[in-house]
RNA sequence: GUGGGCGUAGCUCAGCUGGUAGAGCACUCGGUUGUGGUCCGAGAUGUCGCGGGUUCGAGCCCCGUCGUUCACCCCA
């Protein structure tokens, strides 16, 4: 009987050896610059109520509209496969009550989210993100430095030909100015019927059509920075003089759009473009009525989210990947099971004492057996016999050049640990 | 959700105007007794994504489907 072989669903990227190693590479340094600013662990559910996102994240986006895998659990509860992390974090902090005690809340995340999107390059349903969030302090200089983690964690990577776009969508009063405005100028536009419909959904959202007749029309609109309030203005002012001052550079889009509605003040996105069409590697900003909407307090917050499979791309395109591969100290080849009995105990001694340790298993030849140990990249091998058990001792063998020393048995791990050293 | 490209051994691919499959790499074993990376030799592996159709006959043609990839919408 045969059975019928299965696939993964459509979409999702995995990553498994070699290719997993740089993955795990990646992560880790976009979450190293968060952990060295103080920013602690958040392990939150991939699964949450459906009205946390259609709340949080906005009706009217599409993410929320027509991305989202939404199913209804035994009890006949709507749940929601996390599309983005924030709002997630927002609930937390609330309902464990992490804004009662010292502001800012400061906390990272990590780990997969899903939307429902028509597949492409660096596009996956579900993806891998990196990201943080400060929550309950207005104060300029944490939008920079909210900005320069993210910064800190692409340099980490080696990468160079991304780019930091920052804007600044202003208070509420900001917004409505424009808007009033923003759509008298929409007016006089000629526009076909699904431009119209995303104009009267939200009309920045007609700045990121990237069609070119369509950023000609728009060419002339009003552009919301020129409608900041004077402490917006004076904000925004602020943050880009804090990123000069760390030495970070960025440009000005006055055009940007993010795809998330909770976004006001300070939004900034990273672009990478040797990725395609899907160039954002990152992206955040202040989310300042969130909380309150979410049913907290009235607090502000800032916070990213760095796409770790993208990033991965990028260091790809770069070339700035590490090729370093799994190194073990010794590998050790029995013969015989009295010497398997012998090596599966010296094996464990030597893990329990800090050292990785590889054994040949199965009936291998001599020879296929070195190959795997050479295989494996470990830095030493030996083999182990009726003789070595004998006598107590082995040859010790560096696999770099092949030189070979007797060593006793007993005194394996002081010798490796002196050999791996030099 | 819309549109284009692709789908042949683990991987990268070849397969001429339709006659039931190959290469390189990788893998396993061997090249005289127990030592890897080079070299030489031998070997295993495919329901040609799946289903249907045309045909005496299809990996090659047609339809559908699934997957993949690229782009649009949108986004990490």
């Amino acid at each position: 009987m045969k059975y019928e072989k299965l696939q993964a669903p459509k979409g999702v990227r995995e990553y498994l050896p070699p290719e997993s190693s740089a993955f795990e590479w990646v992560r880790e340094n976009l979450i190293a610059p968060a952990k060295a600013s103080g920013y602690r662990l958040m392990e939150l559910p991939v699964f949450e109520d459906t009205n946390l996102f259609s709340r949080g994240v906005g009706e009217s986006t599409d993410v929320v509209s027509k991305e989202m895998y939404t199913f209804e659990d035994r009890g006949g509860r709507s749940i929601t496969l996390r599309p983005e992390g924030t709002a997630g974090v927002m609930r937390a902090v609330i309902e464990q009550n992490l804004d009662r005690g010292q502001l800012p809340v400061k906390v990272w995340y990590s780990g997969q989210f899903f939307r429902a999107e028509r597949p492409q390059a660096g596009r996956y349903r579900q993806f891998y993100q990196v990201g943080i969030e400060a929550i309950g302090l207005d104060d300029p200089a944490i939008d920079a430095e909210v900005i320069a983690i993210a910064d800190q964690g692409f340099k980490n990577l080696g990468l160079k030909n991304y780019r930091l776009e920052i804007t600044s969508l202003g208070d509420s009063a900001s917004r409505s100015a424009h808007r009033v405005d923003l759509l008298k100028f929409i007016a006089t536009l000629d526009l076909d019927e699904a431009t119209e419909a995303r104009a009267a959904i939200n009309p920045l959202r007609l700045f990121d059509d990237k069609r070119p007749e369509m950023q000609e029309k728009m060419a002339k609109a009003p552009l919301l920075l020129d409608y900041l309030s004077e402490d917006s203005r004076r904000n925004f002012e602020m943050v880009q003089k804090y990123l000069t001052g760390m030495g970070i550079s960025f440009t000005i889009n006055p055009r940007m759009v993010r795809g998330l509605d909770y976004y006001t003040g300070t939004t900034f996105e990273f672009i990478h473009p040797d990725l395609g069409a899907q160039s954002g590697i990152g992206g955040g900003g202040r989310y300042d009525g969130l909380m309150e909407i979410l049913g907290g307090q009235s607090l502000s917050g800032i916070g990213f989210g760095l796409g770790v499979d993208r990033a991965l791309l990028a260091a790809i395109a770069e070339k700035t990947v590490p090729v370093s591969e799994f190194t073990s100290d010794l590998f050790i080849i029995p013969l015989g099971d009295s010497a398997m009995e012998y090596a599966l105990r010296i094996a464990n001694q030597l893990r329990s004492e800090k050292l990785s340790v590889e054994l040949a298993f199965g009936d291998r030849s001599l020879k296929g057996a070195m190959k795997a140990a050479d295989k494996s990249g470990a830095r030493f091998a030996i083999v182990l016999g009726d003789s070595e058990l004998e006598q107590g001792t082995v040859s010790l063998k560096r696999m770099s050049d092949g030189e070979v020393t007797s060593v006793k048995i007993t005194e394996l791990r002081t010798e490796l640990a002196e050999r791996s050293s030099r």
